[in-house]
RNA sequence: UGGGACGUCGCCAAGUGGUAAGGCACCGGGUUUUGGUCCCGGCAUGCGCAGGUUCGAAUCCUGCCGUCCCAGCCA
């Protein structure tokens, strides 16, 4: 059993429970139902592990179905991009459906519930209806045209298919009940008039179902067993129930779950609209953005992101998770995968006087010290090197275990050096560092045993490889952003980006980055003592771009802070 | 007296009458050629509050309190 396989929760419990009763007369079928009308994001992912993973777990299986049902807002690219994005999550669907295909039998379902009295023609405006709607404590009244016949309705509801009225003149409304509590009880239009394209039907409609009348007969005519949503749907559920009890179909079971909030980020499509409108992110894959092709861009793998929908757990309870969590589940994954290379960010001079004019070692280096066979690369080593900025001090407290006149330290996978005198220019900057080396501790070792605490990293600046690193901020700064636009734009526009140019790279960095170019998984990287990076679009084997993707734990960072 | 849901550690989350799992975060310690990883230890006498039933309650009952969702011809 599968770690998947062994856990539970209320939806599995519930389907365990329907099983047990023979309400499953075959497989356990699902289905991810977005609308095409953006791009997915990470709240999706969480929706999508549901869908797919339950019908794994019961040897069933998922539709990936476009719920396309209003032609305003639908579009031919989000379908392309939906579905690039559930695969890159690492999910296949059983069948790739339209909500769109079934309009004709959503159609003639339409004139069952009509001939059955239980839908009407109804001619009050938008407005009016709202107005007869009532309030959420005052019942509703019944509209002066909910009790034409049948025949009438008929009638009028062919000549709405037929094209007679103009857009908001006639809908169609179930009968039910206008002084329930539930106000999508109080005669819900099942259709309203359009005269508008659809992507995909063209102009064969002018009338379009709504999402309450559409969303359960598309559930039934594909089996589905259990149709997995989100809490605000629970509302919905007693007219999902209505709707599929009035006709001798097949009767799915809604279950709702809390959808994802993560703090400090905005799970918005159309918020990420409006940011790409106002040129503050690049587009749906800027890696500020959680996006799922956001999210890629930026480094994620879908195995972290996956591992954190697993480890958030499903329940109903309205929680809002630490973004640390995903970071961690990240950070996780990257450890074990990512290859380790050397870069200095900051560079400083460093260079080693006993180390003989001309000569150039290559030394071998680990790709990965949690993957033995991960292979190693060559790293070459000379008399002159950069080595980060921070990893120097003139004056350094006892807790530094780095580099600082007279301290000896390891430059990894080379040699024990120690300081012997620096240089210092006019802003009292360290301009560059002089040191000895031991001939004797090759390859970072030396016989005598004696302990260096400090290790750095390093570049040899005769075969180093200049590289531009961007840091984009942690997805979104602010907690509501779209309270106090000017603010937000602002944060943006000052924060939201640092780049860093003339970064030092070793030459097996800059080798790998260029075959990687697009952000694939091979193009992850970790920079020692710097965090994890990925390969940007905009990388070039000239000039190779990296992004910051998180950060290590940095205890020395910490410690500094506490003062 | 509108309807529907939810309240267990700072953040998630198991638990479904037998005496509070686990993860993230945090705090100690060990290993370490990344101040990373890894390993060990600490972290809820209490489960929104108040009563009640019971030998025994986070789990059952009653009454409160708090939070979220619903009044699109969006999904």
């Amino acid at each position: 059993m599968s770690d998947v396989e062994s856990k539970s929760n209320f939806i599995w419990d519930a389907i365990d429970a329907d099983i047990a009763a023979g309400k499953v007369k075959d497989k356990v079928i699902t289905r991810f139902p977005p609308e095409p009308n953006a791009y997915l994001h990470i709240g999706h992912a969480k929706a999508i592990y549901i869908d797919f993973e339950t019908a794994r777990r019961y040897g069933g299986y998922t539709n990936l179905r476009m719920d396309d049902t209003n032609p305003l807002k639908e579009e031919q690219e989000y379908i392309d991009g939906i579905q690039e994005d559930v695969h890159w999550l690492g999910y296949q669907w059983e069948n790739l459906t339209y909500a769109s295909d079934v309009f004709d039998t959503m159609y003639e379902l339409a004139e069952e519930m009509i001939k059955k009295d239980l839908a009407y023609v109804d001619d009050l405006s938008a407005e009016e209806i709202r107005e007869y709607r009532g309030t959420l404590t005052e019942p509703g009244k019944e509209s002066p045209f909910r009790t034409r016949t049948p025949e009438e309705n008929m009638d009028l509801f062919r000549r709405m298919r037929d094209g007679e009225f103009k857009d908001g003149e006639k809908v169609l409304r179930a009968k039910i009940d206008m002084t329930s509590g539930n106000i999508n009880m109080r005669d819900p239009v099942m259709y309203r008039i359009q005269h508008a394209d659809h992507y995909r039907q063209g102009g064969k409609w002018c009338i379009y179902p709504m999402y309450d009348w559409a969303h359960g007969l598309e559930d039934s005519f594909e089996g589905v067993t259990h149709s997995l949503c989100t809490l605000e749907f629970e509302d919905h559920r007693p007219l999902y129930d209505w709707f599929l009890q009035q006709l001798p179909v097949h009767k799915p079971r809604q279950i709702e779950f809390s959808r994802l909030q993560i703090t400090r980020t905005l799970l918005s499509k159309r918020f990420y609209i409006r940011l790409m409108k106002d040129q503050l992110i690049s587009g749906w894959d800027d890696p500020r953005v959680p996006t799922i092709r956001g999210l890629r861009r930026r480094g994620y793998t879908p195995e972290a992101i996956k591992a954190f929908v697993e480890m958030i757990g499903i329940s109903k309870s309205h929680s809002i998770i630490d973004s640390g969590m995903l970071e961690y589940c990240l950070r996780e994954d990257l450890n074990r995968r990512s290859l380790r290379r050397m870069a200095v960010l900051k560079p400083v001079k460093l260079t080693i006087t006993n180390y003989p004019e001309d000569q150039v070692e290559w030394f071998e280096g680990e790709n990965n010290p949690e993957d033995p066979d991960g292979g190693s690369r060559k790293i070459p080593f000379c008399r002159d090197l950069y080595i980060e900025d921070e990893d120097f001090m003139i004056d350094p407290p006892k807790k530094f275990f780095r580099l600082g006149p007279g301290r000896e330290i390891r430059l990894k996978h080379a040699y024990y050096v120690t300081c012997t005198d620096y240089t210092v220019g006019a802003d009292g900057k360290v301009t560059e560092i002089f040191c000895t080396y031991d001939p004797d501790s090759r390859g970072g070792w030396s016989e005598d045993g004696r302990k260096v605490r400090g290790t750095s990293h390093w570049v040899s600046a005769r075969h180093a490889v200049d590289a531009e690193v961007r840091n984009y901020s942690d997805l979104f700064k602010v907690e509501k952003p779209w309270e106090n636009t000017e603010d937000f734009a602002a944060i943006m526009n000052e924060n939201s980006l640092e780049v860093l140019e003339g970064v030092k790279i070793e030459p097996e960095l800059a080798a790998s980055a260029a075959g990687s170019v697009n952000g694939s998984i091979e193009g992850i990287f970790q920079f020692l003592r710097q965090g994890y990076y990925t390969v940007d679009l905009d990388s070039t084997p000239e000039k190779p771009v990296f992004n910051r993707t998180v950060g290590l734990k940095d205890s020395w960072a910490k410690e500094q802070k506490k003062g």
